[in-house]
DNA sequence: TTGTACGCGTTATCAA
DNA sequence: TTGATAACGCGTACAA
């Protein structure tokens, strides 16, 4: 790789002249010198070399954005919205799957700061116990989602968002309504349930056990948890999923029980991906805004990083999206 | 940031002494010594500059990989697969989105550049043009999927695979077989399109251009292609489309329309996205191995870095995976 | 076994 | 308008 000092002797300058020239647009300097350079530069194809940049400058314009796994449909969006802004206001984004591992994440948070990021947001949980690490009050954090961790955050009401699925099969009638959540670990995924219980106790539905089935976010999962479901005397005649993928379980074990939704049964599920529309049927779900959620943490990343006041919490609005997975109960049995 | 300087000072010994104890574990030091260095970079929390390093030994272990655009639900899944591996190894990567758009391109790959990452991986196209840019002999560069540019690559066969689909369409007595493709811009949707009209010609079907719809690999595209091919005169019996989401789409128009799907009109996808099994009916596709394409990507780029030899191309293997979406052609008609 | 000193490629300070 | 030169933090010949 061609040096500054190279392009400045075929200049037949100094480096400070060829500095200033690309670095301080406004600086005064001959037209002839700065035509020099400029040709020299492109001559060789000089590239700065944005490591020693940043050895004195402090830092190389870079993020770290942790995730538990972008493979995760939930992800992307989050993870377009942040490189989005991050590239708008030159930084670049360094992406680490975690797989919600504490030991993990403390290796990349490890790494991330011996590049000298600027900051990381890290989205979806997982970091829960690894404090030391990443508590340096000189580094810029921010969270995507509930951590129980004390650091500017971006979140969504997962409470109030399930609160509001759980009210609504209720509205439309239905007594007995599962719940099948995603790994306990996540945080998101509890406050999910917790809505769910909230809206049962607000109605003065018991909140009964057998109904609430461990799931982890995937598909099968919701397939599994549901067929489990099914197979319980009384039957719930609803179903809220954690996230849209279990809900397509659901949906699939349903039909393979011979019954319809929502005819026998609704199903409700979370996230609102950008093909939840087009699953048969239509899903009904709570639409969390993901891409936003990516470009506000970025931006509130931006902001601490420079210093300047930044609220320590951000909560953006769900909508409850009802298409037609979920239907009245129609009371079949006395 | 505290400097291996200060952790010296702290440790009473030079600097050499604590590079030597966090860098040569095979170096002979005295117990006592490396013990206080240890004991001093804990106290002090020091986390050694890596721009310091990557200034000295050219390179700071990171890679580029840019892709279209990440919320594509194609990519997530190749991006995990370079991540894993890069990890492994010892790499950051730096996640880049562009939209096909080459001026995005060019930035990403100065900027990448001007970072001294250890190599760049292009995945999914959008990069034909901007030659002048990479191809310097000293970037070590993989592309994923075909660029038309001659450089080491991780491939899957897309004619012979569009072509296995459509036969398999054929096979069930299909004669009017549509097809919805991708961006015009991508070769991964040509390649496809290519298989198709190849297995037409290899049945002696005719290629009927009004069969063929322009897509953009997002489901609101299969339903409006197909809420078109519905409107022809002789509609078409069965409809392969250049990615799953489309056949999502392509479903729902189909049952709009008052048809079932594959009694009326056989659908086969592309990719074998995860939740595609989940789809109603179980979508019949063909399975692209996303993850492995990652992996051998990286692998690929590491072995390049390490200007060990390596092929030029890899082909992966796809695979004809048959589930519901497709079924024998009921003459209806005479 | 330990330490001194140079250089990696830049930018910033000071002087001319 | 230009140019020496000193950092930035680290690794490593070379010395001791």
């Amino acid at each position: 790789m061609v040096t500054i000092k190279e392009v400045a002797q075929r200049a037949g300058v100094s480096i400070t002249t060829v500095s200033r020239v690309l670095n301080n647009p406004g600086y005064s300097i001959s037209p002839a010198t700065k035509e020099r350079v400029l040709q020299a530069v492109a001559e060789l194809d000089y590239r700065p070399n944005a490591l020693a940049r940043g050895l004195l400058k402090k830092g190389i314009s870079a993020i770290g954005l942790v995730v538990p796994d972008i493979s995760n449909p939930y992800y992307p969006e989050v993870v377009r919205g942040v490189e989005d802004v991050a590239s708008r206001l030159g930084y670049t984004v360094i992406l680490c799957n975690t797989d919600r591992d504490i030991d993990k994440v403390r290796r990349y948070v490890r790494v991330l700061l011996e590049k000298r990021v600027d900051g990381i947001i890290f989205a979806g949980g997982g970091i829960e116990g690894s404090d030391d690490d990443f508590l340096r009050p000189d580094l810029k954090v921010v969270l995507i989602g509930r951590h129980g961790l004390d650091l500017p955050s971006v979140q969504v009401n997962n409470v109030k968002a399930a609160f509001q699925a759980t009210e609504h099969l209720i509205e439309l009638g239905h007594r007995r309504i599962a719940a099948i959540t995603g790994p306990e670990a996540s945080t998101t995924s509890l406050d999910r349930l917790m809505g769910y219980k909230k809206a049962l106790k607000e109605y003065n539905l018991p909140v009964d056990g057998s109904l609430i089935q461990k799931g982890n976010f995937r598909p099968e999962a919701g397939y599994q948890a549901t067929k489990n479901l099914l197979s319980i005397e009384e039957r719930p005649t609803a179903i809220v999923t954690a996230n849209d993928q279990m809900a397509l379980g659901a949906i699939r074990a349903i039909r393979e029980a011979g019954l319809q939704v929502p005819g026998d049964i609704s199903v409700a599920g979370f996230d609102d991906v950008c093909v939840a529309s087009y699953f048969d049927p239509p899903l009904t779900t709570v639409s969390v805004p993901m891409y936003s959620m990516g470009v506000r943490s970025m931006e509130m990343l931006a902001r601490l990083i420079a210093n300047e006041k930044e609220k320590r919490r951000v909560v953006l609005e769900t909508k409850l999206v009802i298409r037609q997975s979920t239907g009245p109960r129609y009371r079949r049995e006395g």
